[in-house]
DNA sequence: TAAAATTATACGGAAAACCGTAACAGCTAA
DNA sequence: TTAGCTGTTACGGTTTTCCGTATAATTTTA
């Protein structure tokens, strides 16, 4: 059972509301704090003094102001947290609608739900909360199939390199000394533009603007 | 000054928060609706019966669910009100953080002020609520300048059609005859040719995939 | 360890995009 | 009216991309 729980919210209205719903499910202890640094300092803390957090709750984008942060993203603060407390359950709460993200989030994050900001986030929430407390892992409702229809491609970070360099405005024909440079290999044309073809065949695109457009849109570059 | 106030936003936090926020600034009445047609109708019905709102706050993106909307968005029930009410007051309180949407909510939709969600909304969205009061146009810091940079370029409708076309993998030899059925002008290869050039100048950029990621990554497209 | 399969690369012709030049139309002002 | 300006379009040569084929390198398999 979760007994101790801490949301890392800047945004002021959501805050409030996040912790009425996780005291509302009979959980002792939620803090909140609204800076990324605040929240790995109370997690440090409470782990050192032998009573660590159970789960962490937090946005992803923390907007800038005067005061500097080492850990200016939710992801950051994830990665910080985990490094001392592997352990620690953590729900996304962000508003972030790009499959490909919540799809990393998951994937490289190993987090154990995310519940989109929107109209039913409360009722999501509660069921997200509830999910991670039994030890599974809660995704948003559709989310599931968005990310592996029949006409997808797993982009490695092979393809999002040369996708970058390629929205840059790098020459195809430029792309090979520039990976050979950052060690990339294959560093070849022809091996790329085979790659290229082979994700627009996938995706039924037949041009790399058209690609790039679709890349931006789920947000992989 | 403003006596009667409408809150359009589907975020459960957010709309109790921004009416907590309406009330303290001394106004007598404020009003919120989860809807777009709500808001519609109770804007058409208070404005039949002689006693009209004078302002009204919205969110842009309203996340679907099972009750079917004439009104699928914020703009949309902007362009609405106007019409039958063209003196209301408008400000918008959204995430959309694009520069090129926001902008457009000015140039075209002609809001009076633009509150982003994040920090310091509850803040901002005071002060845009008091400068509405006076009259004035509220816009949030730092927008102004990002509209017009020395190294900018306004997209005309004509830019975003070619570009748009450009991003579902249409060639570029294909497009004037696409532009003639469509009925645009200038429909010629050379004139498009020429125009894409002027933006890629003027942007400094030397290809069509960095125009395309640019314009995905404000929001043009 | 040799054969087979997979992957990386080189090459070259065809297609498309890029870019400068020039012809033409419409408009303005002396 | 005519010279000048602007905007549209056509044309053609150069560069770049596209794409099929062939060869080389690497990994897998028997």
């Amino acid at each position: 059972m979760l007994e101790k729980v801490l949301v890392a919210e800047d945004h002021q209205n959501s805050s409030k509301a996040v912790t009425k719903i996780i005291e509302e499910l009979a959980i002792p202890l939620c803090h909140y704090v609204y800076y990324c640094d605040d929240a790995f300092t109370r997690l440090k803390n409470e782990l050192n003094s032998g009573r660590p957090y159970d789960l962490l709750v937090t946005d992803i984008s923390f907007i800038e102001d005067h005061r500097t942060q080492q850990l200016k993203s939710g992801v950051e603060l994830i990665i910080a947290a985990r490094e001392i407390q592997p352990q620690l359950k953590v729900i996304i709460f962000s508003g972030e609608d790009r499959t490909a993200k919540i799809q990393s989030y998951f994937k490289d994050l190993k987090v154990d739900g995310y519940v989109q900001k929107g109209r039913t986030d409360a009722i999501e929430l509660e069921k997200a909360v509830e999910a991670v407390a039994k030890g599974q892992v809660y995704m948003p409702p559709g989310i599931r199939e968005k990310i592996n229809p029949s006409h997808s491609h797993q982009f490695t970070n092979y393809d999002v390199t040369v996708l970058s360099l390629l929205a840059e405005g790098k020459k195809l024909q430029e792309i090979p000394d520039l990976l050979v440079k950052l060690n990339i290999s294959p560093s070849g044309k022809s091996s790329m533009e085979k790659r290229l073809n082979h994700i627009k065949t996938v995706l039924d695109f037949n041009k790399n603007e058209q690609l790039i457009a679709f890349c931006k849109d789920m947000g992989i570059i």
